[in-house]
Parts: C-alpha cells; structure tokens; sequence
RNA sequence: GGGCUCUUAGCUCAGCUGGAUAGAGCACCUCCCUUCUAAGGAGGCGGUCGAAGGUUCGAAUCCUUCAGGGCUCACCA
C-alpha cells in the first residue's frame, strides 16, 4: 500500500469522525518546496461535502492523521492546503526494500492478459530510410518498451510497404540503366541502391515530360503520357499477372533492399517480432467486404464500387473496394488487422505508429472494425507523431532534401567523438571502444531530442544545431550515469548490501533525491496509458537534475561516517539504476564510463 | 469551405486527472574545478501561457468565438 493510499484512508476516517460524513475522493499532491511537508492534501474539493472553513478542516485532519498515522511527523496548514511532513524512518525503509531491485517500476498492474502489438517503421521498399523513419521507429519501438514495462506482452510489426508502383519505378530504371549491377558489385548498401535507381527514373520521368512539353502537350497530358510512366504501369500489371521473370526482378530488388534496412534497424537498436507483407495481405479484406456487405455495413454501387457509409458518425462515405474489384489502402488494412488476430490470439489491442497526416484514416479504418463487429476493435491506438521539418523546409526524397536515416547516426557519432577528444576524457580506451562509445553517445543525444518531444507536435530539426550535450539531453544524462559509475567504483565496500534498521536523519537533498525515485513507477504507468516517452525523458531529466544538486551539495565518498558513505553511494547506485531503466524503455544505452 | 491538430521566456521545450508566486535548457550577466568526472553546480535577467468571452472557491489546463501555422477531406499508399 503505498503512502497516498495509507493518507487517503485516514483522511476519509478524520473525516468521519470530525464531522460525520463521507467523502470518496481525496486529492494529493507534492508540496512545493517553499513550505515544510513532503506530501500535501487538498482541502478545496472537499468544501462541496463540508461547509466551513478550509483552514479549520485542514487543522482537523492534520491533528487526525498526526495521532493515528506512524509516520506523519507534523503538518501545517497554507490556506486550502494541508502539508504533511514524512517521517524520515518512512523514506530510508522505502529506499532499502528498493535498492536491490532492479526491475522495480517494472510491475504487473497493466497487465490483464491480453498482449498489444504495435506496428512501426512500415516503409515503401524503394528508397531508403530517413529522418522522419527514424521518428517512427524510435517512438514505435519506445512505445512498445514502455507498455512492456508496464507488465503488458507486447509483438512489436510492421506492415512492409513491398508492391505498387513505386517499386515498378526503381525496377524499371535499374533495368534501363543498371548494367547489372548489385549491392556487392558497387559496395552500396541495398537500400541506397535501389535508391538510386528511383531517383534516376524521376530524373528520366521529368526529361520525358519537359519534351513532350516542348512537342505542344498540355503539362497534365505530358504527365499522363510519358512513355517511362507508362512502362512502370505496365510492369506493375505483369506483376499482378504474376509474370515470372518481373516477379524474379521484384524479388531481387526488394531482397537488397531488405538487407539494408536490417542495417539501418541494427544501428538505431530496434527490431521486430513479427512481419507483414503488403503483396501477401493486400487480397485479404477482400471476404471481409463481402461479410460487411451481407451484415449491411457496406453498400455496394451500381459500378461495383463498395463503401461504408459513416455520415452518421459525422464522417464521409469511405470506398472500400474499387468498381474493378481490386483492394484500396483500406481493404488491406482491414485485412491486415483481422490477420492479426488471427496469428496472435492473445493479442487484444494495437498500436499503429503512423503519422499524423494519417489521423483520418484511422479513425475510419478503427469505425469500420468497430462496425464489422470486432470487440478487440475499441483497443486500437493511432500513435499519431507530428512531421520533421528541416531549417529548409518538407523533407522531399525525390528532391534530395533529406536525412539520411544512415548519414545522420554516423553524424551523430562523429559528433560525440569531436567532443570527446577535446574533452580528452578517455585516456587508456582502445580504438574500437572509444567508436563504440562514440556511437552511444551520438545516439543517445539523437534518440533523446526526439523522444522527449509531445509526439504529436511537431519538430523542427536541424541536422547542425539540434544536437546539443548539454541540458536536456541524453549525453547529460549518460553523463551522469557514468559519474555515479565512477563513483561505485571508487567507493571499496560492498555497497549492494542495503544497511538494515538504519536510523538516521535525511539531508533535504537526499530526501529529495528519494522522492523523485519513488515516482518511477506511476511514471512508467501514465507513460503507458498515454503512449508518451516524453514523460518518461522528461522524468528522468528532473532526476538527474536532482541528483546534480545532491551530488555538488553533498559529499558522497568523503562523508563525515560510514553509514553516511554507504548510504549515500547506495542512494547514488539507486539513482543510476532508475536511469538505467527509464533510458532502456526509450532504447537509449548507458555508458559506464564517458 | 468541412473535419482534426498546434500556439507557453529571444530560441528549443516541460507543465500528470483544473490547485499555492507558470518551470527547465540554450543565449546573455555573476560566481564555483589542489576534494567523488566542470558534458557539472549556485544565482541574475527574461512571461498579457496566440486574442476575447464563459464555467467556479480557483483556468496555461475545461467550453465558445476569433486569429495564425500544420495535416486532411482521391476508385494514391
């Protein structure tokens, strides 16, 4: 039972017995540190049960609870607010039943036996990643790490973007004008090969257009009547068809392809449960039309289109299958997301980490379920993030205009390591260990910038000067981790052994200190429900910022006795853990030294 | 035009279900390294929380209107 549900009872109780009525809810807080108290009851509410005046009830409970509760030491009263000041016995107990716990935060209470699995990445096959992927899979993957954390099973997906035209595109060009060449031929990765290609084949694309323009064709013609364009359709249709030697190319190319993103998602530390395939799903909610047409969800139309209708809702008719009969974007995610219950029976909710100009798809998409009759179909989650802009503008990849999802993580490296080196703090370290290092650091600072962002603002990224090591930023972070490191490993005695009845009072900095710790795990919890790293960045922030503070006011090692020593180094450990964890759930690594 | 969303210090961002005098970092100005990692700490400067109404003991937070930015309203994905 924690301290705020021990206050509640006995406030409710003081409650009764000063004035003999019931109260269902009372509201806490932390008290601000201008006034003496560590946890503070707020009296306002109540003055809809009880007339009177708020200081006299706060008297009451105060008086109350300091009789019958052990350990609330003393209270005062600010105008509606009832401070309460903790007994110090109170915050040493709490902190030597936790030390030794590393999972601690990690509990079971979300857990009703049902898994989630959330989808993330989910790129076009045809180009490489980028700056806005990289937002993607560092909130999907966060996301995932923290409802795991909250005691949920979690299948981390994604839905691979492999058929359509935009891979006809850099098919076609690579055929034209690829001499054959391969990944291993020209040493690129797969990915940026095929890249290339569909680059080359816009840049082809555009040449044809100009000069159709030039023989007298309107803009709008010219755009329809290239004859590159028409060749990617018509190698989209043989694809369709099943044509074997266009299959054999598909297959190659996305192979390649596929190859480079495990590069890419190996160096930005995510990975994946389970795959799906857009050409492997894309026929499936195919039957499910015709179920919902029989259920009358969908109406069919006199072309053979079929929609669902949603005015009722206040939305618009939506198409679910095109008057040829072929599958729109919404018919494979109707099937994708039945699929998945399919594979995964336990699984009774999703997370769909997708970006925000999709908002509307899938409110559409979660309505359509909901009406197809499916109960799972209340638990699904549009993780819905903001755009990444650049100084320069929207990122376009068939401009050039953007980050490379690659470039920028070896930026990033060799940005921790110029750093480093004027810091010259890493004497003694191999060549290999100070490029490992590097890559941490690098990372964290990119991870960290855009985890600790509200997903669904909006982020202005500049590839310069964004990355900061100072303040609010992973390396601060990792930095004060290794320093605690530091720290243990000066300290000669077991410090892992928490010291039993220890009696003693607190220093207001380590009083601090514990109570910001014995925040993680409601942190972890709201970061849950709310599918917000942020929270959990910015918690960790305030943490170390706290633990700053101790750490310039208090003399750890050179304590005036041992047991101040070996309280202190244990609260330091304390502290390095719960950054450990809070960094691990937003896939950030710490160092143990920097 | 309809729908959704964002607007907090010069800049980048916190601010949990409404609660006490709105908080950090950067930048600018002072101090603090012969003591545990100065990628640090202590302090100063800096605000009409986009604007106006409303709800109530109490509003950055909830409601309405307005302004500005973004996204979206395809038989594209």
């Amino acid at each position: 039972m924690s301290l705020q549900e021990i206050l509640s009872v006995h406030v409710k109780q003081a409650i009764q017995t000063s004035y003999n009525l019931e109260i269902d809810t009372v509201e806490f807080q932390a008290t601000r540190k201008e006034f003496a108290g560590d946890i503070t009851v707020v009296i306002f509410p109540m003055l809809r049960f009880i007339k009177g005046n708020p200081v006299q009830i706060g008297e009451n409970i105060g008086n109350h609870l300091v009789k019958h509760v052990e350990n609330v030491k003393a209270f005062n009263v600010v105008k509606g607010f009832l401070n309460i000041e903790i007994s110090d016995v109170y915050f040493t107990h709490f902190f030597n039943e936790t030390l030794e716990d590393d999972t601690y935060g990690f509990s079971n209470v979300n857990n009703d036996g049902k898994a989630v699995m959330v989808e993330y990445s989910s790129p076009n096959t045809n180009k490489p990643l980028h700056l806005g992927h990289v937002r993607n899979n560092l909130l999907g993957y966060s996301v995932a790490e923290i409802l795991k954390a909250s005691g949920k099973k979690v299948y981390k997906t994604q839905i691979i973007n492999d058929r359509g035209i935009h891979i006809c595109k850099s098919m076609l060009a690579w055929e034209r004008f690829g001499n054959g060449e391969t990944p291993e031929s020209t040493g690129l990765k797969g990915d940026k090969l095929v890249g290339n290609y569909y680059v080359k084949f816009d840049q082809e694309y555009k040449r044809e257009v100009a000069d159709l323009i030039a023989e007298g064709k309107t803009e709008d013609e010219a755009k329809k009547q290239a004859p590159i364009l028409l060749e990617a359709q018509n190698m989209l249709l043989k694809w369709e068809a099943g044509d074997e030697e266009t299959v054999a190319l598909w297959e190659k190319m996305n192979s390649w392809v596929y190859k480079g993103f495990d590069i890419t998602y190996k160096n930005l530390g995510v990975d994946f449960d389970t795959l799906y395939y857009e050409s492997k799903t894309y026929l499936l909610g195919k039957e499910f039309v015709d179920q919902g047409l029989k259920t009358g969800v969908f109406v069919k139309e006199k072309d053979g289109s079929v929609w669902c209708d949603l005015t009722d809702e206040g939305l618009d008719k939506k198409i679910v299958q095109r008057a040829d009969g072929t599958a729109v974007y919404m018919t494979q995610d109707i099937g994708t997301a039945i699929q998945r219950i399919k594979d995964f029976p336990d699984v009774g909710g999703m997370v769909y980490t997708v970006g925000n100009e999709q908002d509307y798809h899938f409110k559409v998409l979660f309505l359509i379920l909901k009406k197809l009759g499916f109960d799972w179909a209340k638990n699904l989650y549009h993780l819905s993030y903001g755009m990444v802009d650049l100084p320069s503008g929207k990122m376009k990849s068939r401009e050039g205009t953007v980050v490379d999802a690659d470039d920028l993580i070896s930026e990033m490296a060799k940005t921790a390591g110029e750093i480093s080196e004027e810091l010259g703090k890493l004497d003694g370290y191999s060549e290999t260990e100070k490029q490992e290092l590097y890559k941490t650091i690098g990372l964290g600072a990119l991870k960290y910038f855009i985890l600790k962002v509200d997903p669904k603002k909006r982020i202005l990224f500049d590839p310069k000067e964004s990355i900061d090591f100072q303040g609010n930023t992973g390396p601060f972070i990792q930095y004060t981790y290794a320093r605690i490191q530091s720290i243990i490993r000066k300290a000669n005695f077991d410090y892992s052994k928490p010291v039993k009845n220890l009696v003693r009072s607190l220093h207001s900095k380590e009083k601090e200190l514990i109570k910001q710790l014995q925040l993680f795990p409601e942190v972890i919890q709201n970061a849950a429900v709310q599918h917000s790293p942020a929270l959990i960045a910015n918690y960790t922030y305030d943490l170390v910022k706290e633990f700053n503070s101790f750490y310039q006011n208090v003399s750890i090692l050179g304590a005036d006795n041992d047991l101040d020593k070996v309280f202190r180094v244990q609260l330091s450990n304390k502290v390095a853990l719960t950054i450990k964890n809070a960094f691990h759930v937003l896939g950030i690594q710490v160092p143990e030294r920097m």
